[in-house]
RNA sequence: GGGUCAAUAGCUCAGUUGGAUAGAGCACACGCCUUCUAAGCGUGGGGUCGGGAGUUCGAAUCUCUUUUGGCCCA
């Protein structure tokens, strides 16, 4: 593909005493259509060459010596210089590359680099509820894009796994045990034992003394204790499992938190030789005051581990095993803090520069109820499942209404309920938080998954009633002048760099954005021009920009994590 | 108290390194299905970009300050 940047950078840099580079970076896009295809604003030099930005831009316009293939026009407008493709060469060369591409927009920017995202990551024996779903989407989201960049990516499940209520659930557990039938619904019953135990717990010191025993009896490795636990993470996994199977999320790892427990000691003893253990009121402590940040517990008063102390071995880990370029951990923003402080006292644990600077947090907005946070405890939280299923029961009745006819009504209701919930939780910018809403979460109007998917199945529907995909060498191009036309090849073409944003800033949004951008274009395309027509040449191009768009929507969705119907 | 993130239309949000007249969706009102799927398209109203100061050719965007809210830490 012509570089159209690079070009104008090139000759204006022949004019102006200025490198390409910089040039380039001053071409900026215009948002007004009648602006131009790319715009090159002088007040930038008006500075240094004394002139005003009118004088410039005319001056380089005198003495610019465009290619007169590439671009048509060049117009001063109050101190911008507005440049104009050639319309028909552009189309060309996009549609060009759009058929020469089964993966349009893939590349290889990102090979030979190394990327582990740690995320979803749900504690064992807890309700998966709908909080859970932000970091499951946006790393799978993060995981689709990076792979499809050409990154070597490793999806971890960092599972809570351990930890203190674990001993709690034991004694629970042992206490009543035969009253509850973990097979029917274990997470419930693993919430109701935990919050029965709790609530004795705070009645009765010497039960909660014998919850401590259990912990460090299964710290030690006790049979029974650890039966137990690996009953509790199996049953829970199992759970977990059915909701990763409706959303399609899939793991490279699932090496959650007690899998370093045989890890930390060497972390420990890297801070101490470090120098910068200390110990603090009976526990062992990095000081981060200098740093603006309360200090980093590595051992607790009674020895035991702390989150910080496995977060630190599953760095070490990480390196070593992956030795990646970026180690990404997609949580919300409450736990910013804490990884600030982990990464810091990551640089005390020897490694090699690169894997510290690696080293990133994504952090998300929280996911609040109209009544507040969401909580275990209190029993006030909407499951993950329960969600999903509802999103597909109202997909279905919508289908039942505008299309009883139609065939898999089952596979495609499941497919637009849950493309919904995906898309409503990748729309946004990651900081926002979310009030939850069942109307806006499942609402199937606007700016939503199934408007994606709708839109798809439209172009879909035009290609097989066209009779295929027309041969590219049977498109004129010339038909493609107008607005909306235009609109949409740039569109087109820009697929690749919003994919390269989106890993830049880690943020999925910029695709959803995209996606609805391109699929409100295509309606508007839609509804403008009849695309089936008794002129083959004008059917051919412009069936040819529907079955382009439709590739578009489709890979950009898949990455997102969204199945397409083919009909709906 | 310290740190941190946010604030843009009635509601939910876009707004690329500062750039041309601040944009969508929802909701509301009206119009468009005997021809490619109306889960769609079009038209319309609706704004002190939280307030104030500064930086400069130019600020929703950067700096300072202030208000409100979220989160984290003690």
């Amino acid at each position: 593909m012509t570089n159209f940047k690079l070009e104008i950078a090139k000759k204006i840099s022949q004019i102006v005493n200025l490198e390409e580079k910089e040039i380039e970076n001053y071409i900026e896009i215009p948002k007004e259509i009648n602006n131009g295809d790319y715009a090159f604003p002088c007040f930038k030099l008006a500075r240094s060459l004394k002139k005003s930005p009118i004088d410039i831009a005319d001056n380089i316009k005198e003495n610019i010596e465009l290619d007169e293939k590439i671009f048509t026009n060049i117009e001063v407008v109050g101190g911008y210089l507005n440049f104009f493709v050639n319309k028909e060469l552009f189309a060309e060369e996009v549609l060009q590359s759009v058929s020469q591409n089964d993966e349009y927009g893939k590349s290889e920017i990102g090979k030979g680099k190394n990327i582990v995202i740690d995320y979803s990551s749900p504690n064992i024996a807890k309700t998966f509820h709908i909080g859970h779903l932000r970091t499951t989407v946006i790393g799978s989201a993060l995981y689709n894009i990076y792979k499809y960049l050409g990154y070597n990516v490793t999806g971890i499940n960092h599972i809570g796994d351990y930890g203190t209520q674990f001993g709690k659930l034991i004694e629970g557990y042992k206490r009543w045990g035969t009253e509850y039938n973990l097979e029917e619904n274990p997470i419930e019953k693993l919430t109701e034992i935990y919050v029965r135990i709790s609530n004795a717990c705070k009645e009765d010191e010497t039960i909660l003394e014998e919850c401590r025993n259990n912990f460090k009896k299964l710290e030690e490795g006790e049979p029974y204790c650890k039966e137990l636990w690996k009953k509790f993470k199996d049953v829970s996994l199992k759970e977990f499992q059915k909701v990763y199977d409706i959303l399609g999320t899939k793991f490279d790892s699932w090496n959650g938190e007690a899998f370093y427990i045989d890890k930390m000691g060497e972390v420990v003893e890297l801070l101490e030789k470090s120098g910068k253990l200390v110990e603090s009121q009976g526990a062992k402590i990095i000081d981060l005051e200098d740093k603006g940040m309360a200090p980093c517990i590595i051992e607790k008063t009674n020895g035991s581990s702390t989150y910080a102390t496995r977060d630190l071995a599953a760095i070490l880990y990480r390196a070593r095993t992956y030795d990646y370029d970026k180690a990404l951990y997609v949580t919300s923003y409450e736990q910013v803090l804490h990884f600030k402080q982990i990464f810091e006292v990551a640089k005390l644990l020897g490694l090699d520069e690169k894997y510290i600077k690696g080293l990133e947090h994504i952090s998300y907005g929280m996911v609040l109820l109209e009544t507040g946070k969401m909580s275990t405890r209190d029993g006030n939280v909407i499951k993950l499942e329960d969600l999903l299923n509802e999103a597909i029961q109202r997909a279905e009745k919508i289908i039942e209404e505008k299309n009883p006819n139609l065939e898999n009504k089952d596979e495609v209701a499941k497919k637009v309920g849950i493309g919904a919930v995906i898309f409503n939780d990748l729309a946004n910018s990651r900081v926002k938080d979310e009030i939850f809403n069942w109307n806006n979460v499942l609402n199937f109007q606007g700016e939503t998954g199934p408007y994606i998917q709708y839109t798809y199945v439209r172009t879909k529907s035009i290609v097989e009633k066209a009779g295929g995909v027309p041969d590219i060498k049977d498109i004129k191009v010339k038909y493609l002048q107008d607005d909306i036309s235009s609109k949409i090849i740039k569109l087109i073409y820009n697929f690749e760099d919003i994919l390269t944003q989106v890993v830049d800033k880690n943020e999925p949004s910029i695709l959803s954005r995209y996606l609805i951008e391109v699929a409100k274009n295509y309606s508007n395309f839609y509804n403008e021009n009849k695309i089936i027509v008794d002129d083959s040449e004008i059917q051919n191009t412009r069936v040819y920009v529907t079955y382009a768009v439709g590739k578009i929507l489709k890979i950009g969705s898949k990455l997102l994590g969204i199945e397409m119907p083919d009909k709906m």
